[in-house]
DNA sequence: TCTTTCACG
DNA sequence: GACGTACGTGAAAGAG
């Protein structure tokens, strides 16, 4: 912590007082030093960068080397001066600016709030004033000065506690240095000066006098005004004359030259207290900026500041003691939050819409915040919004409360809310980014502190913000149905009055802001940062465009099928009904136990925990040797389920703007590090039967496009042979050997060239036993054998890859010590039943703690895959989109002529997914299928 | 709102 | 020897 100030014991540790120093970056000067000093240097873009590169290099070795307490950077405002007025000519022959560096005026203005440091100018002085009167101020307080500049201007300042530091030498500059540039002490510099003028800056002097000559007179006479009195006892006629004449000439030229130490400061010394940088708007800021010796760099330094302290209790930039929230409605009002954002460098956002839906919501208000217990609430859509709105004349019209034209109120947030130097923090920003990215704006950079809480406890608790809030900062939050009603009276947020509104927006932008000041340090000292950066948070909007884009699904096909399925389960239904001997609800599984049970007469029922018998499909699959009955059911079963679940709700599903069906994923929500989908859930559309099947025909590409899928081939499989040590699995795998077929012949001792069906079976169902975190029981109920059948083949699989039972045993312990296991990656996956006393409920927490290294580091890779994915096809000039993703694979609807680049280059992608972090010890292999439907690239 | 069932990897 | 079981999800429907 910098912060001293709260502490008022003295500090009896140390023998000498803390050398308080202010660091003050003449940041014109150094931008065209930098620019003349760099080679050319463009980014992505174009746009030349090289002055912005120098500036920030020189920012990141102060960052990482200087123990400043105080920084600033203070740049020249306009040219015009005061100077300007005592002599019109001064700096008036000055060029323009070169073309190339005048864009990156602006850029280093970025940098600076990136790097969380002051800026400071000022219209009528120039950065050398205000480094003038700043070094005053602070010697005043007994503080140590730097003036980080060559500026040879500059050197008058020099004194006891004063020096300069040449930022592109890296040497310092002090009397000595001055004396050697001037010939005379620092405090005479400004003599020197007056009398030798400067032809850069149009500064006169004196005619024939140069800084060597000065430098003498002003040794020999003391001072200007001493040599210009008593100018007439000069042995040299010329010189003489010269100062005779020009004497005014040289006051002017004083007058230019020297500093004015008496600016009126708008910020204090005070305030230039040094503020850690927001690592993630840097990395942002460098890598936009193509700086890859930066990011390196500020990697580095990452790793190096580790496990840092934590703050015992809540500081109150976490846990204020009271809050204020504002409603924003006029359009100075919005100005000053977003120029309190862009000075603060992180700003916290959260939208309101009237629908859960990122996709068919409308923005209603947003809201912002920049410190804790402050936020605004930006309303733009409350009462009739845009028109949408028809209600006829005679209607009581809907109250429009004043509020800022959405249109502009965007148009004013766009440019801080795409600006890299400004961090956007959402909670879910995925939701928000995609409410923004409809309206033409891509909110960036972003960090998300729902996806901070998943990669610190994933499994261990939700990650909504309410949660959260409460675990977190003992704080409920209001509760939505409290402004929005519940049930029939429930009404969409644009009809909520603007006082309530605001309270629960501002509250949410505020609470969001408050959890990523908490959370985010932890990333680092749980050691989980890098998943996070590189991982998670890419991931949202590659996601993003994944839910914008949707999926186009053919409603004359599911009509088509809702029709056929309802007819087929009519006709079940009366058979049905004649062998039942009576009608009942047939989708009730109590009524249908009591039929079969009770009213047949069927053997082997069993009543679960509430009472009721169960009817799932495999109870009735060993009750249909003894009646017909149950297998009607199940054919009725798998029709309704079809129709209900698939056929009539996807149909609703389809967005009448765009005519495709976007899901969404949800990508905090499982305890492995999957994805999970959802309104409509895109990753169980049916495919195992062919009935089934005919759903996914109805998922078809836009006209002249096709659809190409490609999934990795035994991904977790593969992960187990690496992470197991398997030698005989990974050959396999490097042989491209039938999996199962080998498993067999090792376990049961079955040539392979006489394998049969039934062996490969068994082994194919151990193989995913391991995955699961095997049990006799579970292997038994799977292939239908004794439970000690089961345990022999388990015995016989261990024998012969011993490996597999010592990651099974390091899995356990490592969940058990630490409460979670990780991925290849780093995730972690936490097993809160590990230490259950219940043995039931451990066992169950050991196999989760088996299976979520091998499902979590699949999920890793694909995601990995897919973060690349959308930038590789942009640099192959290729033009499809990513549409989906379901676990091991991804669909793409693709141009027809890009088909086979496409499809090469995604498998190419996904198989070299791990790298260059990690190479398995097994190849990774991706397929692909196309078709005019998703069923057809399968 | 909870439970059961069943669709997927 | 308990305990009740393969891992991870989401949606619809019935039950209460």
């Amino acid at each position: 912590m910098t912060d001293a100030s709260t502490d008022d014991t003295p500090d009896i540790l140390s023998p000498e007082v803390v050398k308080n120093t202010l660091y003050l970056i003449d940041g014109s000067g150094y931008i065209f030093r930098a620019y003349h000093a760099l080679p050319p240097m463009n980014r992505g873009d174009g746009t030349p960068v090289n002055a912005v590169f120098g500036f920030s290099a020189m920012l990141m070795k102060l960052v990482e080397e200087i123990d400043a307490q105080h920084l600033a950077v203070i740049f020249d405002s306009a040219r015009e001066t005061f100077r300007n007025e005592i002599y019109p000519a001064y700096k008036a022959q000055r060029p323009e600016p070169p073309e190339d560096l005048r864009p990156q005026f602006s850029i280093i203005r970025d940098a600076v709030r990136a790097f969380n440091v002051p800026s400071i100018e000022m219209p009528g002085f120039e950065a050398d004033d205000l480094i003038a009167t700043y070094a005053k101020e602070a010697r005043a307080k007994g503080m140590d000065v730097v003036i980080v500049s060559s500026d040879k201007d500059l050197m008058q300042l020099v004194r006891d506690g004063v020096t300069m530091l040449d930022p592109i030498k890296n040497r310092p500059i002090g009397p000595d240095e001055v004396m050697e540039k001037f010939g005379v002490a620092p405090d005479k510099v400004v003599d020197v000066q007056s009398l030798a003028g400067d032809s850069v800056d149009n500064v006169p002097g004196v005619p024939g006098i140069g800084v060597k000559t000065a430098a003498q007179l002003i040794t020999d006479y003391g001072d200007l005004e001493t040599l210009l009195a008593r100018a007439t006892e000069i042995k040299q006629p010329k010189r003489r004359e010269s100062l005779i004449e020009y004497a005014e000439q040289a006051r002017i030229s004083r007058e230019l030259v020297k500093l004015r130490d008496d600016v009126p400061l708008e910020v204090s010394v005070d305030q230039l207290e040094v503020k850690d940088p927001e690592h993630a708007t840097l990395l942002s800021f460098f890598e936009e900026n193509n700086f890859k010796r930066l990011v390196a760099r500020l990697q580095a330094l990452e790793v190096q500041e580790g496990e840092a302290p934590s703050s015992l209790g809540m500081a109150a930039e976490i846990a204020p003691s009271e809050t204020a929230y504002e409603t924003v409605v006029e359009e100075a009002d919005l100005k000053r939050w977003i120029a309190a954002a862009m000075e603060a460098g992180t700003v916290a956002v959260d939208t309101e819409t009237t629908s859960l839906n990122a996709m068919s919501a409308k923005l209603v208000g947003i809201s912002l915040s920049v410190e804790a217990g402050k936020a605004c609430y930006i309303p733009v859509g409350h009462g009739a919004g845009d028109g949408a709105d028809q209600g006829n004349l005679l209607d009581a019209p809907t109250e429009r409360p004043k509020q800022i034209d959405k249109k502009r109120a965007l148009e004013l947030l766009k440019p801080m809310l795409e600006d890299s130097s400004v961090l956007k923090v959402g909670h879910n920003m995925k939701y928000d980014w995609l409410i923004f990215r409809r309206h033409g704006i891509e909110v960036a950079p972003v960090d998300d502190s729902m996806l901070i809480s998943y990669v610190l406890e994933g499994g261990l608790h939700g990650h909504g913000m309410d949660e959260l809030a409460e675990l977190h900062l003992d704080h409920k939050t209001i509760p939505f149905k409290e402004v929005a009603g519940s049930g029939k009276d429930q009404v969409t947020f644009d009809k909520v009055p603007l006082d309530k509104a605001t309270e629960y927006a501002a509250e949410d932008a505020d609470i969001t802001g408050r959890l990523h000041r908490l959370l985010k340090p932890r990333l680092r000292e749980s050691h989980v940062l890098t998943l996070y950066e590189t991982v998670e948070r890419p991931l949202v909007p590659i996601i993003g465009e994944m839910e914008r884009a949707g999926i186009k699904v053919d409603r004359e096909v599911l009509a088509d099928l809702s029709k056929d399925f309802a007819r087929r389960m009519g006709e079940y239904e009366l058979d049905i009904y004649k062998l039942a001997g009576r009608e009942f609800n047939i989708g009730s599984p109590k009524q249908l136990g009591e039929i079969l049970f009770d009213e047949l007469g069927l053997q082997g029922g069993k009543k679960g925990k509430t009472g009721a018998y169960a009817t799932g499909a495999e109870v009735l699959e060993a009750l249909a040797t003894q009646h017909d009955l149950p297998a009607k059911i199940l054919e009725w079963r798998q029709l309704a389920k079809l129709k209900s679940t698939y056929a009539d709700t996807l149909v609703e599903q389809i967005n009448p703007e765009t005519g495709r069906v976007h899901t969404a994923f949800a990508m905090a929500a499982t305890s492995t590090g999957r994805l999970s989908s959802s309104d409509p859930n895109v990753q169980n559309i049916p495919v195992r039967t062919e009935e089934g099947r005919r759903i996914r025909r109805a998922f078809v590409a836009e006209k002249g496009h096709r659809l190409l899928s490609v999934d990795y081939s035994q991904i977790e499989l593969r992960i187990v042979a690496d992470i197991g040590g398997i030698e005989a699995l990974r050959q396999a795998f490097r042989d491209g050997i039938d999996i199962h077929a080998m498993t067999a012949s090792q376990v049961f001792g079955v040539p392979l060239d006489q394998m049969d069906p039934m062996t490969r079976r068994k082994a194919k169902a151990i193989n995913f036993g391991i995955i699961y975190g095997i049990s006799g029981f579970g292997l038994a109920r799977q292939l239908g054998v004794e439970q000690g059948e089961a345990a022999a083949y388990i015995r016989a699989y261990f024998e012969r890859y011993p490996g597999i039972r010592d990651y099974m045993d390091r899995a356990k312990a490592e969940a058990k010590k630490q409460g979670y296991v990780t991925t290849l990656f780093g995730r972690r996956c936490h097993v809160p039943g590990i230490t259950d006393k219940n043995p039931a409920r451990r066992a169950f927490a050991e196999r989760q703690a088996i299976n979520a290294p091998i499902q979590g580091t699949a999920a890793d890779i694909i995601k990995r895959a897919m973060i690349r994915l959308p930038a590789a096809l942009e640099k192959a000039s290729l033009k499809a989109r990513m549409l989906l993703q379901v676990h091991d694979e991804l669909l793409f609807e693709v141009p027809e002529a890009e088909i086979e680049k496409t499809s090469a280059l995604v498998r190419e992608v996904m198989e070299g997914a791990t790298r260059p972090v990690l190479e398995l010890s097994v190849p990774l292999v991706a397929e692909a299928g196309v078709g005019d439907d998703w069923e057809a690239a399968h």
